[in-house]
DNA sequence: ACTTGTGAATTCGTTCACAGCA
DNA sequence: TGCTGTGAACGAATTCACAAGT
């Protein structure tokens, strides 16, 4: 059934379909004083995005930026990415643009990156010994301060300057350095028994590698990094693409179909 | 059933000037063709974690499990995961539930993984190291069939039984392999590169890791998995913590809070 | 003239609640 | 008596389009 309750609409546009998403995540707070909740969310991941072109701008020694162009450089349409400046009550200057260093400040603020985050990594297997390595996280603001793990062979090495310490340690360890942020990177069976341990040392904040929906209790946030999900998810593509259009000749600009089109890339 | 969507638009125009552009995207347009297909986007991504629990429950000889419980363990709302599994045209039984086995099919062939998606991946260093020695990939059925890098201290090592061949071979061994998904683990500075030319391999699918947006042409997939926004998220958390809200300890219970699941975790 | 900021329209996604069937 | 499937209410996020500054 479609349709029509009461109120006509007044529709001008074309139809245009276009498909955004994003997994967005978790729906910031609410909860019960109810200080309101400005920043939308879904908006609080994008502005991660921005603030790494604006870097790349302050750099390049921009003084000021469209939010046309911002917005191309994020891969996001402009008037999206003025919508989420305004949830930070950003101001640009109309007719000219954004203070790309004043911008840069505001975000960072935003995002509570004024005072480093210090991170503890569980699990340093695989991806776990990557992660730790990765220079990334240090460098924006997240210094590993501890690295945990089970496994008697890896417990007293050391990456990058940080040893790796028995699993069992982290409540003191964590509460010692002041960790705020967990990063889970153990075999899906131990993923939650770790997490236990995380809250109850204290972490609010939980980056999650393993394959596992972690439970934890309320005002803990969870954010999780599935690379099987996200093959799937490809993996659904590929498979969309044979379904049905009999490949009459090929397209090549098939209109409203998937893809990210940017019209140019940021970097570069 | 029938939903009958009235007034059918049909076609519209290029959005020729402007192409915003985002990532994840589905609910395909349904071009001219008669079959609409439905599967929303959002719901993609979450078959892919119902298929884990599936999965595991199969292995454990349940034959069969509610909505509720499959939901429970998935970390969702059980109307949702009912909606999600309707939309691929699903079949439980009234007053019993879904056959483990079949739905586990099902999800399997809506996700395009009755059959292996060759994998080729970019950039051998810190982060793509792992990757590639991660078992999770062959496992599921994403058998990683090539790996490239410009590093010559890199090319023509071996990483768990496949050689790193140099970037520059992208196009002739992709097409030979055919490789069906792109996984970019490069620099940001290299990303849109080596994205280009996994494009022009015939790669429609790709998994971005460099901290860059891709610039791609439409009909090409591109999902970003970026562990600096990931962080900044969290601390945007961290910070939202110490805005306001004496953080009296309160309620367990609040819905629609933060966190990710109260209840149970699937494993253990 | 140009670009921001934003109300309003629209689309997309989630949740409710109940009809329908085993 | 369950539990599924789904219309319909609800809510969140996106896009439009224009008034408001500069």
């Amino acid at each position: 059934m479609t349709v029509d309750r009461g109120t006509r609409p007044t529709r001008r546009a074309v139809p245009s379909t276009r498909t955004p998403g994003e997994q967005l995540a978790t729906a910031v707070p609410g909860e019960v004083g109810d200080t309101a909740r400005p920043v939308p969310a879904a908006t609080v991941a994008r502005l991660a995005v921005y603030l790494r072109v604006l870097t790349t701008l302050l750099g390049e020694g921009r003084g000021v930026v469209s939010s046309e162009e911002l917005a191309a450089a994020a891969g996001v349409n402009s008037a999206k990415l003025r919508k989420d400046l305004s949830h930070i009550g950003s101001s640009g200057v109309r007719g000219v643009g954004y203070d790309v260093s004043r911008l840069t400040a505001e975000v960072e603020a935003t995002l509570g990156l004024t005072r480093p985050h210090a991170v503890a990594l569980v699990g340093v297997g695989n991806l776990g010994h990557a992660l730790a390595g990765y220079g990334g996280f240090a460098q924006r603001g997240f210094p590993v301060a501890a690295l945990f793990d089970v496994d008697p062979a890896l417990v007293g090495t050391e990456i990058d300057g940080v040893e790796v310490e028995h699993a069992a340690e982290i409540p003191r360890v964590c509460a010692e350095r002041g960790v705020t942020i967990g990063v889970v990177a153990t075999p899906a069976a131990a993923a939650q028994e770790v997490c236990d341990h995380l809250v109850a040392a204290g972490v609010r904040s939980i980056l999650n590698f393993a394959p596992t929906v972690l439970a934890v209790p309320a005002g803990v946030e969870v954010r999780k990094v599935d690379l099987a999900v996200e093959m799937q998810v490809l993996s659904f593509h590929v498979a969309r693409r044979h379904g049905s259009v009999p490949a009459a000749g090929h397209a090549p600009a098939t209109p409203g179909t998937t893809a990210t089109t940017p019209r140019e890339a940021v970097t570069r």
